[in-house]
DNA sequence: CGTACGGTTGACGACTCTCAAAACTTGTGG
DNA sequence: CCACAAGTTTTGAGAGTCGTCAACCGTACG
C-alpha cells in the first residue's frame, strides 16, 4: 500500500494548508468512502479499504470562500449539507454565477486541468463539506476501477448540466428561463428527500439573474408575474409552487392589460385583488 | 493482463457496432496510446503497453453523424483531422449548437454518466476520428494513473470551457459574442499550427448564431459590421483578422451613421469605398 | 436610529428578434 | 455543361423583449 494512503488511514491529524479554511474549525464529523459514495450517488464501493479510509469534514460559514480563481488545487469537496454558489471573476458587481451546488454535489472539478481553480466557491448559507484531497482520489482509483468509472461519471454528470443550462441561457425567453430555474429547483429538493413544493432561495434575485443571463430587475418581475398568475406563490424568498406542470411547460405569460380585461376571464383571479392601492 | 486488453492488442480485427458508423470505411490507419496523447495535448505515457496498444480510426463524411441522443455509449472519439458540431435537440430548426471540436478534442464524455449519449456530433467536413472503446480506457487507467489523470484534465478541461460560455452568452452583448467567437477560434487555429489571421468558418451562420445565442441575421450583420469596420475582412467563410488586438478588446462598434459623418474619424477608411453601389 | 443591502415597481429606450425579400452559392439531374 | 432547386447569406423594416436608470420600501445589523 503506498505512503500516502497509509497515512490517509489514521484519521486524527490531518494538516489543514488550504487558504480559506484556516478560520474554519474543523468538525469532528468524517466520512468514510462508502458515505462518499453514497453521497454522490454512485454505486458503493465493494473494495477492501472502503470502510477504514476516512475523509474530514470542514465547517464553512455564509459568505466564506471555499476556494477562489488561482489558488494552487489540491481537494475536490462534497457538499454534505448546505448551500453554495460558484462564480466566475469574483470581481464584485459581474460576477458570472455559474451554479448552485448543494448536497451530494462535487465541487473543485475545474482545477483539475491547470493544477489551480478557475472559479470561486462561495458559502450562502452554514455549510458541512467532505474534503478529497485529489492525490489520495487518485490513489484510491488505482485500486478500484468503480470509484474511477464513479468520478468520470460525476464530471459527466456536470458537463451534462452545463450542457442544459448553455441551451436554456442561449434560446429561452426571460420567463422560460426563470420556470426552468425553479422547475429545476423544485427537482433536486425533491431528489433530496424534501418538499418539490415548498421551499426557500437561498441566494439573491441579482444571483439567480446572473446564474439565467438576465438583469435583477427582470427577476423580480418575473417571480412576481408568476405569482399574480398563480402559478407559485411568493413570499420573498420563499417559494410555492402550486401548478407544477403549467410551470414546467410555461412558455409565455398571459399579458396583463392594466386597462382592459381585468375582470375578464383569468383563472387564478384572487391573486388580482388590489392591484397597486 | 486482462482479456480485454489482450484482445485489444492484435491490431486486424475489431468488429464495430456503431450504427452511425456502418457506411464508413474504416480507414487503415491506427494510433498508438503515445499517439493518443500527443494528439490531446496531455504527458505522453512511460507505460511499457503505451507503444503495443493501437486503436482504430474512422473515417466520416460531411454532414454524417457520428453519435447522436440517446444511442448506447460505447466509445469516446479523439478528432484527428477535420471539424464537428456538437448539438443537443438535432431537431432541425431549434437544434442547440453545444461546441465546434477540432483536431486533438475529445468526444462523447457526456455519455459516460447516464451510459447513453445526451448530445448529438455531427461531421462538418471530412473527419478522421480515434475510436477509444471506454471500456478499453478503464483498463489501461487501472495500470497508468497518469492517463487516468489526463482523462480528467481533459473533462476538466471541457468544464471550464463550457464555464466560459456561459459567461459569454450570460452577459456579453452580441457584439462582443461575435468578437469574442472569431478571437477564440483563432487562438485556436494558432495552437494547431495553422494561421491565426487567416481562417475559413467551417459552420453556417446559423450554426455560430445557435453557439452564441443570438439569431442568424443578428451574427450576419455584426460580421459585416466587422467587415466594414476594418477589424477584419469577411469573404463569405473566409477571414481574415486585421487588428486582432482591437477585435479581442471590443466592447461596442462605432454607430454608423448612415446620414452623418460617413467621411469623418474612422481610422481603417480604405474598407468604405463603394457602399452598396 | 441610521446605513447598507435586498427587493419591487415604473418609465423609457435600445438591442436584438422576427418577418420578408432578394442575391448568392452549392449541388443535382437531365 | 447547363438549368433548376435547395440552402446560405445579406439587408431592410418594424416590433417586442429586456436592460438601464431611478425611486421607494422593507429588513437586518451595528
Amino acid at each position: 500500500m503506498s505512503k500516502l494512503l497509509k497515512n490517509y488511514l489514521s484519521p486524527p491529524a490531518f494538516s489543514f494548508r488550504e487558504n480559506a479554511i484556516k478560520k474554519a474549525r474543523a468538525s469532528q464529523l468524517t466520512s468514510s468512502l462508502v458515505d462518499v459514495c453514497k453521497l454522490m450517488g454512485i454505486p458503493p464501493l465493494p473494495a477492501p479499504l472502503a470502510d477504514s479510509l476516512t475523509f474530514n469534514h470542514v465547517q464553512i460559514k455564509p459568505g466564506q470562500v471555499i476556494y477562489s480563481t488561482g489558488q494552487p488545487f489540491t481537494t475536490l469537496y462534497i457538499v454534505y449539507s448546505g448551500f453554495i454558489k460558484t462564480t466566475l471573476d469574483a470581481a464584485a458587481e459581474d460576477e458570472q454565477i455559474l451554479d448552485f451546488p448543494m448536497k451530494g454535489d462535487l465541487l473543485g472539478t475545474d482545477g483539475i486541468h491547470r493544477k489551480h481553480y478557475t472559479s470561486n466557491a462561495i458559502a450562502l448559507s452554514h455549510c458541512n463539506l467532505v474534503m478529497i484531497p485529489f492525490d489520495v482520489l487518485m490513489e484510491i482509483g488505482k485500486r478500484s476501477s468503480e470509484l474511477e468509472v464513479g468520478i468520470y461519471s460525476i464530471m459527466s454528470r456536470e458537463l451534462i448540466h452545463k450542457q442544459r443550462m448553455l441551451k436554456v441561457v442561449g434560446s429561452l425567453s426571460a420567463e422560460e428561463r426563470v420556470a426552468h430555474f425553479l422547475t429545476a429547483l423544485s427537482a433536486r429538493f425533491s431528489a433530496l428527500g424534501y418538499s418539490d413544493k415548498e421551499f426557500k432561495l437561498r441566494m439573491t434575485r441579482r444571483e439567480i439573474a446572473s446564474y439565467l443571463g438576465l438583469s435583477l430587475e427582470t427577476v423580480s418581475r418575473i417571480i412576481a408575474a408568476l405569482d399574480r398568475s398563480g402559478l407559485v406563490a411568493v413570499d420573498g424568498r420563499s417559494i410555492t409552487i402550486n401548478d407544477s406542470y403549467r410551470l414546467k411547460t410555461l412558455r409565455r405569460l398571459p399579458q396583463v392589460n392594466v386597462s382592459k380585461n381585468v375582470f375578464a376571464n383569468n383563472s387564478h383571479n384572487e391573486s388580482y385583488t388590489a392591484p397597486v392601492a
